[in-house]
RNA sequence: GCGGGUGUAGCUUAAUGGUAAAGCUCCAGCCUUCCAAGCUGGCCACGAGGGUUCGAUUCCCUUCACCCGCUCCA
């Protein structure tokens, strides 16, 4: 079964899920707003999380709990917080169009050989002093390609390894108008390289000034780092410790795609784990067993889900010295038969601490008063989770069509994560019917989330509640008069079962965990 | 940012240089004892801006959004 991502965008509009941000103005790229139905489900994974992490975190290695606590910080900090971290300088990537191919590079993927007697070769009438490769490229291709060109020369790098050959960006002076792009068929196609900001900005106090220039998070990570000294000084925790955090963060994805899945404004579920540097290779390992059980408790199953181990050079900066980097991800319809990112557990080894004690000149080290006043600065591994992302895996992971049933489709939600539990459905909007129907409501939405819907006939209420993946509807007939019993109707089987109108809270309470 | 495609009601589709049509959904009422049933009535649309024209949803331009491919993705 092949699911289009239409049919999920269409479905997650007509029942409240997820609309365009501004839609009546026309949308904005890259920004989504959460319905109703949205906002829950997206809670509920909130939440579950939360409880996983902070409320009731997992039994470490030696089985006794391990100890993490919550933080939500500003999503404006000073800016030298994005100096600090890597952000301002190596998050905007100068990149290079070529006018001739519609082809886009990043600056510094670029690489090039220049002849080596220093003479240009004349290609189509122009110029040519320089020749620009993907990094990457072989040197076969390489000399495949100057054969095509028709250039027969001797050029520095050829006969070396490609790793040799200069980036492009450390030529202070390359003279575009003499260079062949990598895909081109004349000199002169490239542009220069251009910035892309890819954080948002904005401009605290009231009058505008330069000077007051500060970022949205593009992370909600570097808040915890900031903060770690505050919890340290607070809340008597000892090595290994974890800070946790959700919240939102914003980049300027060069294109935002696959509907919530890149988008410029999201949510992220960040822990930082702290722990002596000895310690990183355990905790790392443990922290990826742990990740990515949550997302099977979640109901995605395994089938959809994969562990991948970055490469060295697809490594963010701060993740270059560690141990690396895993992603837990996932099938997306988008990505299928691939995957995509829906988590990542980072080793960042001590390069975040090491950072803002530097930027800040404060201490951000460790004293180990229980082992011999040891000092040290810890090492952290971080599971950084996508919640929207993670809201769009369940969605994607639960969506069942079955030509069997009047909706056509149904939401197969672990009933944790289902925005509503249950519906309570009065048989018909006769009045005898309904007074019960209304009790039952009025003592169930105390602990759980139902609705209750009187009104249409009982198929179109059942389709409506497929559609929205709850997984259970009560239904009160003249039966429930007679004998205190109501039908109870489950969403993926469409079985009906008769059971006792006062067992019904003990029935959620058996089946919603 | 590039190339291609698509924009008519919540959804699926229609027609038209001159009052924009229908089915489903939705809402109200009736009827209904278990899966979008039936009857009656109702709400709701030409993505936005500009141009041509007496008149533009239709032709032209621009723009915005979405989809596909490229690119990017700490």
């Amino acid at each position: 079964m092949t699911i289009d991502m239409k049919d999920i965008v269409a479905l997650c509009k007509r029942r409240g899920f997820i609309f365009q941000a501004s839609d009546i103005y026309g949308g904005l790229n890259g920004f989504w707003d959460f319905g109703p139905l949205g906002i829950a489900l997206k809670n509920n994974l909130r939440d579950a999380w939360w409880r996983s992490m902070v409320i009731a975190p997992p039994l470490g290695p030696d089985g006794s709990p391990v100890e993490i606590v919550g933080l939500d910080s500003a999503i404006i900090q000073n800016p030298k917080t994005w100096e600090a971290s890597g952000h301002v300088g190596g998050f905007t990537d100068p990149m290079v169009d070529c006018k001739e191919t519609k082809q886009r590079y990043r600056a510094d993927h670029l690489l090039f050989l220049t002849p080596l007697d220093g003479k240009s070769v004349t290609i189509k009438g122009k110029q040519a002093s320089a020749f620009a490769f993907m990094q990457g490229t072989s040197n076969e291709e390489i000399k495949e390609r100057l054969k095509k060109l028709r250039v027969n020369k001797e050029f520095v790098g050829t006969s070396a390894d490609i790793s040799d050959l200069l980036a492009f960006t450390s030529l202070e002076n390359v003279n575009l108008s003499e260079t062949v792009g990598p895909d081109a068929s004349e000199p002169g196609t490239l542009t220069p390289p251009r910035q892309f900001n890819l954080m948002l900005d904005t401009y605290p106090g009231v009058v505008r000034d330069e000077a007051s220039k500060a970022y949205l998070r593009p992370e909600t990570a570097q808040g915890i780092f900031l903060n770690y000294k505050n919890v340290l000084d607070s809340m008597r925790v000892r090595m290994p410790f974890g800070i946790a955090q959700v919240g939102k963060a914003f980049r300027n994805e060069v294109t935002p795609r696959n509907f919530i899945y890149r988008s410029r404004e999201f949510e992220q579920m960040e822990m930082e784990w702290f722990c002596p540097p000895e310690e990183a290779a355990q905790w790392f390992d443990f922290w990826v067993a742990q990740r990515k059980q949550f997302w099977l408790d979640v109901g995605l199953p395994e089938s959809m889900l994969q562990l991948r181990k970055h490469d060295q050079d697809e490594l963010a900066h701060y993740a270059k010295e560690g141990l690396g980097t895993i992603d837990v991800e996932f099938q997306f319809p988008f990505t299928a038969p691939g995957f995509g990112e829906l988590e990542g557990i980072a080793h960042r080894g001590d390069f975040d601490l090491r950072q803002h004690s530097e930027f800040s000149g404060q201490k951000l080290d460790y004293l180990d008063q229980i082992n011999g006043n040891r000092r040290y600065t810890p090492h952290v591994i971080e599971p950084a989770a996508g919640l929207t992302r993670g809201v769009l895996a369940l969605i994607c992971a639960a969506y069942r069509i079955d030509p069997n049933r009047p909706a056509g489709l149904y939401l197969d939600f672990h009933p944790s994560m289902a925005p509503v539990k249950a519906a309570i459905l009065p048989l018909t909007a006769k009045e005898d019917h309904v007074p019960t129907a209304q009790k039952l409501y009025m003592d169930l939405r105390k602990e759980y989330v139902v609705e209750l819907d009187i009104k249409q006939n009982i198929g179109k209420r059942y389709a409506r509640q497929d559609e929205i993946g709850t997984p259970f509807c009560f239904t009160i007939d003249n039966d429930t008069l007679q004998d205190q019993t109501v039908t109870v109707r489950e969403r993926n089987s469409m079985k009906q079962d008769r059971i006792a109108l006062h067992k019904v809270k003990d029935y959620l309470k058996q089946k919603i965990r």
